[in-house]
DNA sequence: GCTATCGTACCGACCGGTCGGTCGGTAGGG
DNA sequence: CCCTACCGACCGACCGGTCGGTACGATAGC
C-alpha cells in the first residue's frame, strides 16, 4: 500500500495549513481535517501529538525558511538597496510558494497557547530585524532617506494581505514589484534614483 | 437601575469587538463572551439575533465609517496628492479609534456565511476603489509614477498590521505618518518632491 | 389611589450536537 | 514476534441556541 510512512505526516500539515488558511483554526474540526487528508483518529493521533502541536508545525515552516535565506542575503557585501530588493523578491517568491502556511503564521497567533506565542513572536522578531539593520544601514550610509521604522512592522501584513486577495488576478512576481516599487521608491533617497525593482 | 435600554447593546458590540480581536471568532464561546458583559444568555439574544450576525454588525461597523468619510475627501478638489494623504489619515484616525472591530474586519472574513461574505466583500472593494481612483487620477495627471496597483490589495492589511503590532511602543499619528511617508514617497513621481505627510 | 395589564429586559436550566482526545484492537511488513 | 500504521467506538466538556419564567416600569380603568 502507498502513501504510508512518513509522508503521511507531511500530507497532514499540508492539508491542516489549507484548511485553516481558508476556515481558521478554530473554525476547523478534527473530522474535517481527518476527512480531507483521508485518515481516522487514531492515524491522526498516531502522528501528530495535538491538534495546537499542529498548528505550531504549520507556522513555524515558512518562517524559519525566510529566516534562513534572509540570513544568506545579509552575508553579502552588496548595498543596502539590492539586500532589500532581495529580502523582498525572497519573501514574495516563499509567500507564492507556501500561501496557507503564511496566511496561518499571520492570522493564527491568538489561536496559540503561551509557549507557542512567545516561539512564534521570537522568530516573527529576529526576521523583522533583519529588515530593520538593512534600512538602518542604508539609512546610515546615505542610501535611503531617514526613516520612522515603525512601518517594519507591517511588512508580513503588506506581503500576505497583498498576496491572499490579489493572486487571483495577477501573478506573484507581479505582485512582489508591485511591492517592492512602492517599498524602493518610498525609502530610497531622493539622491539616488536607481529604484524600479527588478527580479534578479 | 441603569444599564438598561439601547447602550446594553452597544456594550455587546463592544465587548465583543474586542474578544474576537483577541481570540477569534470560533475561539470566542457564547459563555465567555456573556461573563465579558455581564449578562445570561436570555438577556444576549433578546438583543442579539445570533453568533453570526453580531459578527457581521461589528464588521460593518468601521468600513461603512471610512466609506463614508472617503466620500467627502474625493468629492473635494484637492489635488491627488492630498487626497492620498487625506485618506491616509482618516484611515489611521478610523483604526486607532476603533482598532478591535478593524481587527475583526481583517482576520474574521473568513467565518462568514455567504450572504455575509458577499456584503463585506462589496464594501471592501468600494473602498478600496476609492484608494485606486486617486491613484490613476494622480498618474493620469502626472504627480504619480505609473503603478501596476496591485498593492492597494494591502492597504487596510498594511495599516492594520502596523497598528496592532506597534501600537504598544508606538502612538497611532505616528505610525500613519510612518505608513503615509513610504507610501507617498513611494507613489509620487519624482518630479514632483511634496512628500512628507503632515496631518491637517 | 389602587390594581390589572402589558411590554421590555433579563435569567438560567436545558437541548441536540460537536468538540478535541483516548484507547483497545488489528493488518501486515521485517 | 514485534513494531509501525492505522481504525473507529467512545469519552466528557463545551458549543450555540431555545424556552418558560420573572422583575419592573409604564399605562389604563375605575
Amino acid at each position: 500500500m502507498p502513501t504510508r510512512g512518513e509522508d503521511t505526516r507531511t500530507r497532514i500539515l499540508t492539508a491542516s495549513a489549507e484548511l485553516f488558511a481558508r476556515q481558521g483554526y478554530h473554525g476547523t474540526g478534527l473530522s474535517e481535517l481527518l476527512d480531507a487528508v483521508g485518515l481516522g483518529k487514531g492515524g491522526f493521533y498516531h502522528h501528530i501529538a495535538s491538534k495546537e502541536q499542529l498548528l505550531l508545525e504549520i507556522m513555524f515552516d515558512p518562517i524559519d525558511r525566510v529566516l534562513h535565506s534572509s540570513d544568506r542575503i545579509l552575508g553579502t557585501d552588496a548595498d543596502a538597496t539590492t539586500k532589500l530588493r532581495n529580502l523582498g523578491t525572497d519573501l514574495g517568491h516563499a509567500m507564492a510558494a507556501d500561501l496557507a502556511a503564511w496566511t496561518v503564521f499571520l492570522r493564527e497567533y491568538s489561536a496559540l497557547g503561551h509557549d507557542g506565542k512567545a516561539q512564534v513572536l521570537k522568530r516573527r522578531q529576529e526576521y523583522l530585524d533583519r529588515w530593520r539593520r538593512v534600512l538602518a544601514d542604508g539609512a546610515a550610509n546615505g542610501e535611503f532617506r531617514e526613516l520612522d521604522l515603525a512601518f517594519v512592522e507591517s511588512i508580513l501584513g503588506l506581503f500576505v494581505y497583498t498576496f491572499v486577495w490579489a493572486r487571483e488576478s495577477t501573478p506573484p512576481e507581479t505582485l512582489t514589484d508591485s511591492i517592492m516599487t512602492v517599498l524602493l521608491h518610498g525609502v530610497c533617497a531622493p539622491a539616488h534614483p536607481r529604484s524600479t525593482a527588478k527580479r534578479d
